[in-house]
Parts: C-alpha cells; structure tokens; sequence
DNA sequence: AAAGAATGAAACGGTTCCGAAACAATCCTT
DNA sequence: AAGGATTGTTTCGGAACCGTTTCATTCTTT
C-alpha cells in the first residue's frame, strides 16, 4: 500500500466508514476520544495524563473526561504509577482492543470497494 | 488503490488523520455531522430531510439540527422545494466543498506515509 | 522539614446534542 | 372542499462535552 489515496477516493472511503458506525449506532466517540485511544494502543506506553494532552495539544482535563467516558465503556483502565503516584499510567483492555480491530477492519474492507 | 489496507495501516490512518483534525482545532463535526456532509456532497441530488434520515437510519430531527449546525458554518444551504413545499432541498456551497477538499487532501497525504 | 513545582481530578457555568413527542405547513385522496 | 397523510421543524427534559479555574496529592528542591 503505497498508492496514495485519490481525493473522491478518500471521501468515499471517509463516507462509507461513517455511515456504518452511524447506523450501527455503536456506542459513537468523538474524534477527540477516539484519537486518544488510537494514541493508546498504537503508540508505546507508558501513557500518561499529561503526555498525552501534549500530544494531542488539548488541556489536561480533556484527557481525565475522555478516559472517565471511555473507562465507562470499558475501553481502557488507568491505574496509579508505582514509582510516581502523582502519575496514571492509561492501560489497555481486550475491550478496546476489540473495538479497534473491527474500526480497523471496516476501513479496510471499505478500502477494497474503491 | 486496489490493494486493501492492512489492520494497522488503518489505524495508523485513522490515528494520523484525527491528531491533524484535533491539533487544528477546526469545527470539529461530529461523525453524524461528517457523514451527512458527504452525503450531500458524493450522493447525486436531491437531497431530503427524510431521505437522509431513512439512508442514515436515524430520527428526522437529527438531520434537521446536523443542518443548522452545519448551515451556521456555511458548510450546505437549506430551499424549499418549488414542485412540493414541504421538501426542504439541501444544496452544497462553496465553503462545503472547500471543508471536503481539506480533508481528502488529509487523508491522501497521510496514507501515503504508511 | 518547608516551600515550591508537578500531576491528575473535581467544580463551575455554558453550550451542544440527544430521543421522544407534539406541532405547523403542505399535499393527496375522495 | 375536507379528512388524512406526509414533511420538516420545534419543544421538552436529560445527558454529554467544553474551557477555565480550583483543588488534593505527591514529588523535588533548598
């Protein structure tokens, strides 16, 4: 996969991933959310509050709110830093590894139909 | 592009592209109100409350608000429909377009980077 | 040990979104 | 012309999110 995408390409794919979460009526996250558990599970931990606000250029109390909503669906878990416990150190779940699997392969089939 | 993204080429995209969108701090639309914008742009005219709503499957006031929000930004426009006046035909606009065009292109540079 | 820095969470007020129901306007049928 | 159907909007109470500020806890420096 080197070929860039063309831009009616890139809409359509945009498109048709949009309306099957739409209409599966998934418990839907916003981009904000869902860029911070895509940061989670792409990038290597440990994740922190603070890191992660940085990253994402966003204030801390974004992150904290995001991770409550998100902890509610299951999706990640935080738990204290030993050696720091000023620190939260943001965990996976098989949850939100699943979540992301079927995110996952919904682009890519759709990236097939183009 | 006829080759099928893989799991993580998807997630790196997905994960690329929102980063730029939350960094920009763009108005940010919601998934609903992204997937009826491309609705309206890539689906040939007219474009109805009620046919958006059947083909999104969800409820009429959805699309009715997803358009006030959307119009207040000038990303579509509302008409009446001259042969039935109870349609209400949504049409695109120049800043519509503009807004799609941005984040095609976004798209396409980050799936070359894969 | 005390003062300051750092981390994450909570509090506050305001805005936006939601689903469901009720509504006004227009069309269609008879 | 009148009753019913259709279309889009509005209203209502409730929930979620936002930005900013404040707070509690823990670490670090002196």
């Amino acid at each position: 996969m080197s070929y860039p995408l063309s831009t009616p390409q890139a809409l359509r794919l945009w498109h048709h991933v949009g309306l099957a979460q739409v209409r599966d009526a998934e418990p839907d996250l916003s981009t904000r959310q869902m860029t911070i558990l895509l940061s989670i599970y792409l990038e290597t931990p440990p994740h922190t509050v603070r890191a992660l606000a940085a990253k994402l250029d966003v204030s801390k109390p974004v992150i904290t709110r995001a991770l409550d909503a998100m902890g509610k669906l299951g999706l990640v878990t935080r738990r204290r830093d030993v050696t720091d416990l000023r620190n939260v150190l943001i965990q996976r779940t098989v949850q939100g590894s699943l979540y992301l699997e079927r995110l996952a392969d919904l682009v890519s089939a759709k990236s097939q139909e183009l």
